[in-house]
DNA sequence: TTTTTGTTCGTTATGGATAAAAAACGTCTC
DNA sequence: GAGACGTTTTTTATCCATAACGAACAAAAA
């Protein structure tokens, strides 16, 4: 049946919301909370019953009064408010860039799902949504192949990324001066200037700047397939650098200097500019992305089995692959 | 729970076959009958087993021989052989085509799964696997959106094909001599020639013609995203001509035309030429796509003159884009 | 030995059940 | 009367059951 996990998600984010009032006041109406955890009425409902019987907060009459702060103990585990299919897309790409699966490999949604640890019901359903992204391949008879995240993938991927972007950039060109995606260029490029500032230390930052800045060209292309493409390149480059951190500092330099390049061409309209700085960074992105590929595929360190925890312990270092 | 379309589908097809045999002689092995239906064999011992309860053939130790030929009444009516996946699209693309469906319209997948006559599993089922088409659109709630077929759909969808489609066909003129795709455009050639010939009266064989042209260029791409892009093209425009017979033969001529002129070029690896034939092509294939839907929007007016010549009028700009 | 058949087991497609969540609809209060 | 609340109705997410289908294997026949 469905699980709650909007309830506990909401539950925890409203907890938090609770610290915002005295105690003894009111904590405000239904549709405001709806409206501020982004659920429906119901759930808020029953996130105030759970409140009132956790003695989180009183009913006095239509007031709903706040008794205390939450402590961290009232809130529900991180673990239990996952959906499904969020599980299942973080193991299946774990499983997928982990690489113990060879290309053309038949999949076992079956096997899959045990191993998983969800139904079977639930990893159809996520493969059914995945194909598009041209890794899975349907079979006639019903199962599934796996067409491999191969250096031709990522070829393909790039020259599609790159005859995209650069439309998309010839057409940011000729927006008009009072378009806001100017001023979100601008901002974009600040933020460039700033992360730059303080690169040793917040370099990783870099990713969410990064992707943020090509949506903001490629939504310029005024095309949903263009912009839809950017999901799978997203996706991607998500998973796929969450797991090589080599050389991330050097290359997200370089990076944002590619960057700040081509957003000053782009701010001058100087069509030959944008189109040399969107292919010179075009290029760096796929070499980066190929020899990101390499250093999963080679030298697997067959001692090491992939350190998945479920939840990092704190002290872990997050994400780093000592055979790199 | 499953159903057995994939045998009543053989079964009727292996009635077919029973006509091949003698009365009274062996019809032959269960292997081979696998191999000729392309089935399991399970499949076949099922559909053999009805043959036998049907009385067309009897078991005599290992031999299986024919008792009688089949009949009308013997077959399965078509409508119970196909998938419910299958039934699905058809009646959904329908829906959108033909419907009442506003864009920006919330689709109540109960309600669709209802009035198609399957179960809301399957309705699921279709609508993840649609969202690729970029027609559709998830909301965080989990509901869908219908972001209609509307004239913006079809400009970025031709627009994107016509980027595919140059860079494949440029492709196409660097491919070695031996290469197996100048034999088979060589035969499309032909196959235009003799089409035009009889275009009078089998005009309509165009339509799969029209795709194997198209999707021998985007092959040569070598790129699964320009590949795979080709499906969406052909699923739209396969049904949407379905319901728009309008100036069905003259469009068709036109068509063809344009594509003999087009392939010439590419024989003669002249990329200017090809470039030009391409671009000309798909402009003409944007302008009929967006009349078509037109058509079907607007008052079907059917005395309308074709408002789309097959060559564009002198003095007609190509593919310009109002909202630019 | 090679092919065919009988049998078993694992996997997939679909429908259905169920609780969660959203939406709709009154009623009530300030 | 605008917004808040209580209640009912509708829709969705997920799991499960089951028959169909496919594949592998052993025994039997050619």
């Amino acid at each position: 049946m469905k699980p709650n996990t909007v309830f506990k998600r909401a539950y925890n984010r409203g907890l938090a919301r609770l610290g915002d009032y005295a105690i003894a006041s009111d904590v405000g109406s239904e549709p405001s909370w709806s409206q501020a955890l982004a659920v429906s009425r119901t759930t808020v409902r029953a996130i105030f019953s759970a409140f009132a019987a956790g003695g989180l907060i009183a009913y006095d009459g239509r007031r709903k009064v706040l008794l205390r702060h939450p402590v961290a103990a009232d809130y529900y585990p991180e673990v239990e408010t996952e959906q499904v299919g969020a599980v299942v897309e973080k193991q299946f790409m774990q499983w997928i860039l982990h690489g113990d699966c060879k290309p053309g490999q038949q999949i076992n949604a079956l096997e899959l799902s045990r191993q998983f640890g969800v139904s079977a019901s639930a990893m159809r359903d996520y493969l059914n949504r995945f194909p598009r992204y041209g890794l899975l391949e349907r079979r006639p008879s019903g199962s599934w192949v796996f067409k491999g995240f191969t250096e031709d993938f990522a070829e393909e991927l790039c020259e599609v990324r790159s005859m995209f972007e650069l439309r998309s950039a010839l057409r940011f060109v000729s927006l008009a001066d009072e378009e806001p995606a100017w001023a979100e260029l601008s901002r974009i490029g600040n933020d460039h200037l700033a992360l730059l500032e303080e690169a040793e230390s917040r370099f990783t930052d870099f990713s969410a700047l990064d992707e943020r800045f090509h949506r903001c060209i490629n939504d310029a292309s005024r095309n949903r397939f263009i912009v839809g493409f950017y999901d799978v390149i997203s996706l991607i480059f998500h998973y796929h650098y969450q797991w090589n951190k080599r050389h991330e500092r050097e290359r997200n330099i370089a990076a944002m200097r590619e960057h700040l390049t081509y957003i000053d061409a782009l701010q001058r309209r100087d069509a030959a500019a944008v189109t040399q700085s969107c292919n010179a960074h075009m290029a760096t992105a796929r070499l980066t992305l190929l020899a990101s590929i390499q250093g999963v595929r080679e030298t697997p360190d067959p001692g090491r089995a992939w350190p998945f925890p479920g939840r990092l312990a704190s002290g872990e270092r997050p994400q780093t692959r000592s055979r790199h």
